[in-house]
DNA sequence: GGCGTTATGTTATACTATAACAGTCTTGAG
DNA sequence: CTCAAGACTGTTATAGTATAACATAACGCC
């Protein structure tokens, strides 16, 4: 196994991606998936939806809730809160714990317990499904006979982009 | 290999262990933890440690506050909020995002970076620090070039206890 | 169109956490 | 011992996150 020079495998979206394609492509999917399954992606859902995939980074309720107002829509805490209630019930996006807010699935469609790698810096978030820690994890709860029924694994931290910025000379605060 | 068994892991206090003895001991510890280190286990500190060991699920701020009030102890929030923050300074108590609520460190005293695990029944919480998750997560996370500082791994489920009572014809809800 | 169900609007409130400033206690230098 | 600096705590106010409860509106089936 020789990873030395090979391409790291792709996590983040590059600073410089066409955020409009994940915007789309993640609408696609929640469009034909709540077809699929015979559930309503209202108006209201939809452009929630939209807000949360703005970025990368995790967005807050409030945030979400401030922009729907900006652009007219009758809005209130609840407003929001249903929405993205209803968008984790059917696997669209997941809310990050450490950061009290949510960010979009990027493999929404079947069960999955992956773990996110946030940076601290830009707020870019990967999720990650890897096997290894999936079952490292079980094999540990197992052994002390504990019934694993939710995970959060949420790692901070640097992302590629803002480890290489941190090399130019921007003080690191 | 045949686990069957074999008894587990101890990772959860037993239903019937004697608690005094898990918060004596907790408090003997971070006493010397904090005279070794020259930082200052004021009473205030003392008592909220006291509380958030009270059980071995997590405690929330605002519970640790009332509790304090009751007993005669002027306090607002920032009193306890503070207190908290010295003693996650000291690696004295860790903080569970998933329950916004804290939990008293069954290993003062050298830093470490293990897991919870959370029964959702009885709240009853273990820290566990499995190395094979940790380099399982190490190795994911520099695949993908991520540099990590701070990792938060919380497992929700039910502890051996609670799956045991929950044969015993408790309707689980 | 009537009607039950689902979704949204609206108001109020609970829960979690911190900012800002004042007063008190501890500690060590002189 | 005294006092000044720093650390700790008290106090008030407010920010940020989330939900309860009830009213109204939209949908979808008959
Ligand atoms: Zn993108
Ligand atoms: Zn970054
Ligand atoms: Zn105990
Ligand atoms: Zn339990």
């Amino acid at each position: 196994m020789i990873p030395s020079i090979s391409s790291p495998k792709i996590a983040f979206a590059g600073a410089d991606h066409d955020h409009r394609r994940c915007v789309a492509a993640a609408l696609a999917a929640a469009t034909e998936l709540c077809a699929r399954r015979g559930v309503r992606l209202t108006e209201l859902r939809r452009r929630v939806l939209e807000l949360v995939w703005r970025s990368h980074a995790p967005q807050g309720a409030y945030a979400i809730l401030e922009t729907l107002r900006r652009r007219g829509r009758r809005a209130a805490p609840p407003t929001v809160y249903r929405a993205l209630e209803f968008l984790l019930a059917q696997g669209l996006i997941h809310r990050i714990e450490s950061a009290s807010a949510f960010v979009g699935c990027t493999t929404p469609g079947r069960p999955h317990a992956g773990h996110f790698l946030i940076c601290s810096d830009c707020g870019a978030t990967a999720e990650v499904d890897d096997s290894r820690v999936g079952s490292a994890l079980r094999d540990s709860a197992a052994e002390v006979g504990f019934r694993v029924e939710r995970q959060t694994i949420e790692l901070s931290g640097y992302c590629p982009d803002c480890q290489d910025e941190s090399l130019d000379g921007e003080p690191s605060d």
